[in-house]
RNA sequence: GCGGGAGUGGCGGAAUGGCAGACGCGCCAGCCUUAGGAGCUGGUGCCUUCGGGCGUGGGGGUUCAAGUCCCCCCUCCCGCACCA
């Protein structure tokens, strides 16, 4: 943007801006001005001013430092965790804001693997980039405390941990995680080789072998939480294929209760606390076991009380007993439609199978109405009518979930009355539904019916009876299931933490000893994966890691002489360093632990009001809601139980912040056009170039041609003003589209605010030591009120608003009070440091703005002498009276009525201070 | 299908049940100016016969008073998706 020549030399434009942003941030780097004290260690600051002060955490998620680099959308939440945290230390608090990379991960790999490079030589390059773009803005973080996951002696200590988790278990009888070794002592009394295995299966990390998700596209298996409900890579978008593999899981299923529970505790937004919530899957009710011909069906259900009206079963088509149970040819009499015309049930179930396989997620899901299924020519007995049940499978009950197999309850089940409907099987209604029902299937409260024992019993009384018969006769157990699934933990790539194990020649995994930390990523020859065709289901996983001969086979002394190992090949998944880098910020530079116990207590240990600890403010996007936030949660959980922190939740207020989105153009073919050159001709037509283009609205992307970069918008601007812009176009926690036309405003503002306080030809201060008038006395204070509440909730943009119509106050003014000068700047400096630094400095201070008190509104001031009531008569505003502020009721009424000229009202209602509404 | 969130000027958005549209963009008029992607001042919901009328997705309701509370419906976004 250029300026006129003749523009003022002191007026504050983008040139101006860019001059003084940049000293300031110098100021700020030479000064340590956001260095925040820790109670003990190498941070440890008794001189500094904050020392001991009130403690507030503000933590933006850990940001990947991507190869494109920022656009305007990224910094959104980092600059709201920037105003928030300067607002905090002028409210008095030691504020600890800093910010590192998670910089692990597939998309490093990726990157440097299409680039020929080291994925190490990317990776820091773009936090480089990354950091200079950070500092560009003017954040004040505490540069000393930043880490990046990558770092080796950063992930030391998440090696540190995985040892913590690997060398326990969980305790049910004390709902918490204990030392490993404190099972081997219960154990002792057992041969070496059973306790060792029995220890091996209880450990919270673990090997097994298990139906994982394997992807052959990205030549790694994935957590079930990185897959989308179409079957497919949240990441890359490539085919998932369920495939029985050996990897690394995480007990986290040992945790649900309490993830689910401590949920309570923690001052999230409900949206995000339900999808946790609905993640874990919590169901109570009932397993209950249907003899089979010497075998038993186990099944879970939630309405044990409908157990009479169980009129045949399903099993997933892969449940184990299918095979068992299934005779070589159909019963007498077998219904037609149950066998899908095949001479023999072995053919029928070989069919469905293969029919059941075949099917996409997708297409197993748009087919979710229509029943399919067929008889297996089993039968089970009901254990509680004693009535034969013929057993079928179905791809509508589920191998994964509860047991594989169900008690079909079509009078109280949806699913099973429809299956019920195609197959001709009976239904019984257990439960009375009200009279006049008409519909199908029954799932409401009301009376069993039909139902021996339990007829008359309301739903949950008859749960609970049906439960203690269970446990009586031996059929069955009251019980919860959880849809949440074990962490699986390891991927075969290359850029992650390595695991800290090794393996023995009977195979058996071994902890390396901590002394031996870190286990480091050792060079490797070919660091890319072993690539497959994104279909190929059969193919097996090729860790990168397993090339490294050398490093791979290890002599090592681990208590009992050197001895030839084998180290794990696998790598941790990219969650693994953001489960705990918020503890790292707070002792970055402690080597004896991960975090010193004194200052883990002082920074997130629990607060009155805030009985689970953790960050104070965490500032994110929706899109972690069941991954990074839930295994956090999990990790914290586990290092609470060993004793290692004090809180035992990570996060206590999580806040999400919108996104900024943005408008994309395409022309006839279809193709992008720089959306920077798109005009608007007429409303709703949109012209590039001379030819009429198509708006659409969605994300910023350089294949869109729409990115704008905070780099061009703090050359046209300034930072500060695209700083004052971003938090004034809306609530944080809205999605917006960006504007870049819209700026200026924000630019506009902070020139008022400049020229109020500095003369634009000469840079000398014009602010007069004479008091300011009441009225503008008034404006003040009142905006101070406003604006410290707004600060306090996160609406940012309503106080840049009062903080606007302060200045539009000042700016009638022949020159600017002090009084209301040095106020205005304290309030402007979060949102905008650069240039209150510059003006506090002007206004002749030494020190930096940032430890300012920051004002505290005088109530006497906030009373108008006379306020203003409109007066409405019938709900419409007829005319308006003004009265003494302490003007009594009548008096009002009395004002009012004269006002309107109404004599005889049928009611008057004066509401002190607001208005008075006549009923005439 | 279930659950959650949201619908307010041309646009982004303000509004403890109490004057709908704060603040900003854009637009209009004026000032300044060498012809402005600059600055300043003022205006700007819609309609109007200039009295006023109508307006917060649609329709009902509660209330002196509803964007806000209640009921029904529509649209969009997000999550889950045969979870037994």
């Amino acid at each position: 943007m250029t300026e006129q020549p003749d523009s003022p030399p002191f007026r504050y434009t983008a040139e101006f801006a860019n001059r003084i942003e940049a000293r300031w941030q110098d100021y700020w780097r030479e000064h340590g001005t956001f260095h925040a004290p820790n109670p003990v260690g190498d941070l440890a600051d008794p001189k500094h001013p904050r020392f001991g002060a009130p403690k507030q955490f503000v933590l933006d998620m850990f940001p990947y430092p991507s190869g494109a680099g920022l656009h305007v959308g990224h910094p959104l939440g980092f600059i709201g965790t920037d105003v928030f945290a300067r607002f905090q230390r002028m409210a008095g608090h030691n504020v600890l804001h800093t910010m590192g990379f998670d910089a692990f991960g597939l998309p490093a790999e990726q990157y440097a693997v299409q680039t020929g490079t080291h994925p190490r030589t990317t990776t820091e390059d773009n936090i480089v980039r990354y950091r200079a773009q950070l500092r560009m803005l003017g954040l004040g973080h505490d540069d000393r405390r930043s880490v990046a996951t990558t770092d080796v002696d950063y992930y030391r200590w998440t090696q540190w941990i995985f040892l913590q988790i690997f060398n326990s278990w969980y305790d049910p009888s004390k709902n918490r995680a204990r030392p490993i070794s404190e099972l081997e002592a219960q154990l002792s009394h057992l041969p070496a080789v059973e306790r060792n295995r029995i220890v091996d299966e209880h450990r919270l990390a673990y090997v097994s072998e298990a139906p994982v998700n394997w992807c052959p596209g990205l030549g790694t298996v994935l957590a079930n939480e990185e897959v989308t409900a179409d079957g497919r890579s949240e990441r890359g978008n490539f085919p998932v294929f369920k495939r029985s593999l050996r990897q690394w899981m995480m007990r986290i299923t040992a945790y649900s209760d309490r993830l689910l529970d401590d949920l309570d505790k923690l001052d999230w937004p409900e949206p995000i606390k339900l999808m946790q919530r609905n993640w874990i899957g919590r169901s109570t009710g009932a397993y209950i076991d249907f003899p089979a011909d010497g075998e038993k069906i186990r099944v879970f259900t939630t309405r044990p009380d409908t157990i009479y009206g169980a009129t045949y079963m399903v099993l997933a088509p892969e449940h184990e007993l299918v095979d068992k149970l299934m005779p070589g040819v159909w019963p007498l009499e077998t219904h037609e439609a149950w066998t899908g015309g095949h001479a023999t049930p072995p053919e029928a179930v070989a069919a469905y199978r293969a029919f059941a396989a075949a099917k996409s997620e997708v297409e197993r899901q748009a087919d979710a109405k229509a029943k399919t299924g067929v008889f297996t020519g089993a039968y089970a007995i009901n254990p509680a009518s004693d009535q034969p049940v013929p057993i079928f499978i179905a791809d509508y009950v589920l191998a994964g979930y509860g047991t594989g197999a169900i008690m079909a309850v079509p009078g109280q089940d949806e699913r099973d009355w429809e299956f019920a409907e195609v197959f001709e099987l009976p239904i019984v209604r257990t439960v009375e539904p009200p009279p006049g029902w008409e519909a199908k299937a029954f799932t409401g409260e009301g009376p069993a019916i039909n139902s021996g024992m339990l007829d008359g019993l309301g739903v949950a009384d008859a749960k609970a009876k049906a439960i203690d018969w269970l446990e009586d006769s031996g059929y069955g157990e009251g019980a919860v299931t959880y849809r949440l699934r074990d962490w699986l933990f390891s991927r075969q790539r290359y850029w992650g933490e390595p695991f800290p194990i090794v393996y023995d020649e009977e195979g058996r995994a071994i902890a390396v000893p901590d002394e031996m930390l870190p286990v480091a990523l050792p060079e490797v020859a070919d660091f890319s994966p072993k690539t497959f065709d994104v279909n190929d289901a059969n193919s097996e996983p090729e860790t990168p890691l397993s090339r490294a001969k050398e490093w791979v086979e290890v002599e090592l002394d681990l208590g009992d002489g050197p001895k030839r190992y084998r180290r794990e090949t696998n790598v941790m998944p990219q969650w693994a360093g953001s489960c705990w880098y918020q503890l790292r910020y707070l002792d970055p530079t402690n080597h004896e632990s991960f975090v010193d116990p004194a200052n883990e207590a002082y920074w997130v240990g629990p607060q009155p009001g805030q009985e689970p600890g953790g960050v104070d403010l965490y500032v994110g996007g929706v899109e972690h809601a069941v991954l990074h936030l839930l295994y956090a949660r999990f990790w914290h959980k586990v290092l609470y139980d060993l004793g290692h922190v004090s809180s035992f939740e990570p996060y206590y207020r999580l806040f999400n912040q919108g996104y900024i989105q943005a408008y994309a153009y395409t022309d006839d073919r279809g193709a992008y056009v720089p959306a920077e050159e798109v005009t608007e001709e007429q409303p709703g037509i949109y012209v590039w170039n001379g030819q009429k283009v198509n708006r659409e609205y969605g994300k910023m992307g350089k294949s869109l041609k729409n990115v704008v970069t905070p780099d061009e918008m703090c050359e046209r601007y300034g930072a500060d003003t695209f700083r004052v812009y971003e938090m004034s176009m809306g609530p944080l926690e809205v999605s917006r589209p960006w504007e870049t036309r819209a700026v200026v405003g924000a630019q506009r503002f902070l020139q008022r605010v400049w020229r109020a306080i500095v003369d634009e030809n000469t840079g000398k201060t014009t602010v007069v030591d004479t008091p300011a008038d009441l009225e503008t006395k008034r404006a003040l204070h009142k905006a101070i009120a406003g604006v410290r509440e707004d600060m306090a909730a996160l609406r940012f943009n309503t106080a840049i608003a009062k903080l606007i119509e302060l200045t539009n106050t000042l700016t009638k003014l022949p020159a600017t009070p002090r009084e209301v000068a040095e106020p205005l700047v304290v309030m402007v400096s979060p949102f905008a440091p650069h240039i209150a630094e510059e003006l506090w400095q002007k206004l002749g201070h030494d020190e930096t703005v940032t430890y300012v008190d920051f004002p505290v509104a005088d109530a006497s001031l906030l009373v108008e002498e006379t306020v203003t009531y409109p007066v409405q008569v019938n709900g419409k505003v007829r005319g308006r009276i003004e009265v003494a502020v302490d003007a009594d009721e009548s008096t009002v009424r009395a004002a009012a009525l004269a006002e309107v000229g109404v004599t005889d009202p049928k009611k008057v209602i004066v509401i002190p201070g607001r208005l008075v509404s006549v009923v005439a």
